[in-house]
Parts: structure tokens; C-alpha cells; sequence
DNA sequence: CACGAATAAGTTGCGCACGACTTAATCGGG
DNA sequence: CCCGATTAAGTCGTGCGCAACTTATTCGTG
């Protein structure tokens, strides 16, 4: 038995060779398992997302959240519309440029946040990389976006 | 100015601190990386995921199918019926057990992988990593996903 | 200042992703 | 052999994520 495995070649179509499929994989069972602690948060993933931004800089634009976070307004349209009915946050038109809206954490939204401290705790625990791996992973995942984002 | 970083502490809320969104954000730049490829061949990508599984091993069942991707049947059946609409494959109750449904390639279905052939490859040199790099994000994100799976 | 281009946010349509549930078939212990 | 438990696939409802488009406002150049 000289090859039990065979070498991945450049061009495989073979599932388990591709990156990109592990990098799917990853992502969804990640976010599989903040689920239940955004649960108690009232929170879904990427709602949770937007909260990080904003509890990192308040009143900011539609648009300076979608740079953020790399998502459309057709995506946080409704998504903030959803976080404005819970009473996180609010929605209004600014004065300087009626295009714009600026959004604005509630009491309750900014409060919030003492409840969150716990959650990348407890996720960086599931991952249960060495801080070096962690370091790298950042690193190698960043360097895939920005070599995929653009030419 | 003896700091101009401040170190990411272990439980920072800090957006760009947080693996998870370098996590997300990378999937989502990815697949759009692919769409324009995939469009040719009139495929999503989690339709594409699913031929890849197909052209491996045809004549597989939901359930198996599920098991490759990490999909729930709730995700599955609407896309193979799309799938079938298309052409590309055919779906017929197992003689053996009523319960289970066999997927089978067209041949129509088959023929396309051929035409899949390139995608890899462009994606490959679009992500931009040496071979090294590759296999380490492969490596890393297998551990990321075996971690938060289960317990 | 006028007016076309650019910009910000939002709407619509479609395809995932998943939890909760349903239906139908098979399994397995008494 | 029967009947409750399990299993396979599918339906339904909700919330993304994005392309294509619309509406409203502002910009910029003649």
C-alpha cells in the first residue's frame, strides 16, 4: 500500500480539499454555538454584530455600520427595523443630510452590553485555541478577505 | 507614546477583536468570490457544495448528504427539488427503506462537472495563499468547527 | 442657479439556514 | 406479532444576505 491517501491535487473537486468549504463549515457551526447565549440576549448573530459597532461607537449611519460590517442596507434595513421594535435602538433622519440616519442606542440598548461581556468569553472557551492560534487564524482569515475583496 | 494599540483583552466586545466576525466576514467574501463563476454554471454555492458531494459519490441520500455538508433536511429538500428543476439530478424513493431518498446525477448533472473544473483553481489563485498558508487555515478551521461542534 | 450624476436608505424577490413540527416507514423489546 | 420509539424526509415560519431596483436628497459642473 504505498498511497492510502491521495496527494490534493490543485484543481481537486473533492469536498474535504477545498477551503472554502471548511471556511462555510466553520462559520456556521461558530455561529451555531452563540445561538443559545444570544438567545437569552434577545439577540441573533448578526444583530449581535451590530450591537458590538455600536456599543463601540454610538450614532453612526446606516451606511458607516454597512462599511463596518460589510453588509448592504438591504440587508440592515430590516435588520435594524427588527431592533428597533425590541426598543435597542433608534432611527432618525439627520438634520445636516435628510439621506442619512443615524442610529441611536436606546437605555436599554446600550444596558445591554454588561449582558454581552460574558459571550466572547464563553465562545473563545468553545474554540479553544492557544492565543497564537487565534492570533494566526485572525491573520490568515483577514488576509483571505482582503485577497478575495477587490481584483 | 509608549501604547498607540491596546492589547486585545480577553473579553473585548471590540468588532475587530472578535474571530467569529473575521470568521463570517471571510465566508461571505469567499462566496461572493464565487458567485460570477458559478453563475455560468447556473449554480448557487450551497447548490454547488452539493454537486461537489455528488460528483464524488452519486446516488446518495438526503440524510448522507446532510452528513457531508453539515445540513439539515429542512435546508436540503427545497434545494435538491430546485436542483431537480433544473435538471441536474433526480430524486426516487429507495426501494429497500420508503423512508430514504435516493439522489442521483442526470446526466446533464454529471457533465457539468467538467465545466466545474476551472472553479477551484480561480478561487485558489483569488484567495492568494501559498500552499503552506493553505493547508494551515484548512488545519485550523477543522479544529475551529471539531471545538464548537458538540461539547 | 439649473440639472444631471452621485449618494443614502429602503423595497422586493429569491435562496439559503435552522428550529419546530408533521408524515410515513422501519425498528425492536416484550 | 404488536406497538411505542426511532428514523428519514419534508413543510412552515423567521431572519438573514444580496442583486436589482426605487425614492429622496445632495453634489458638482457648466
Amino acid at each position: 500500500m504505498s498511497r492510502t491517501q491521495a496527494e490534493p491535487s490543485e484543481g481537486s473537486l473533492l469536498l474535504d480539499d477545498q477551503l472554502c468549504f471548511a471556511l462555510y463549515a466553520a462559520s456556521r457551526a461558530v455561529t451555531a454555538r452563540y445561538r443559545p447565549l444570544l438567545d437569552e440576549l434577545g439577540l441573533t448573530y448578526p444583530q449581535y454584530l451590530v450591537m458590538l459597532v455600536l456599543w463601540e461607537q454610538d450614532s453612526i449611519s446606516v451606511r458607516e455600520l454597512g462599511a463596518s460590517l460589510q453588509l448592504e442596507s438591504s440587508t440592515l434595513s430590516p435588520l435594524l427595523k427588527r431592533l428597533e421594535a425590541n426598543g435597542l435602538l433608534r432611527r432618525e433622519r439627520r438634520a445636516e443630510d435628510e439621506r442619512s440616519v443615524a442610529i441611536r442606542l436606546t437605555g436599554e440598548g446600550a444596558a445591554l452590553r454588561e449582558r454581552a461581556r460574558s459571550v466572547p468569553v464563553a465562545i473563545g472557551d468553545a474554540m479553544g485555541l492557544t492565543p497564537e492560534q487565534d492570533a494566526l487564524a485572525k491573520q490568515l482569515l483577514r488576509l483571505i478577505t482582503a485577497n478575495v475583496t477587490d481584483g
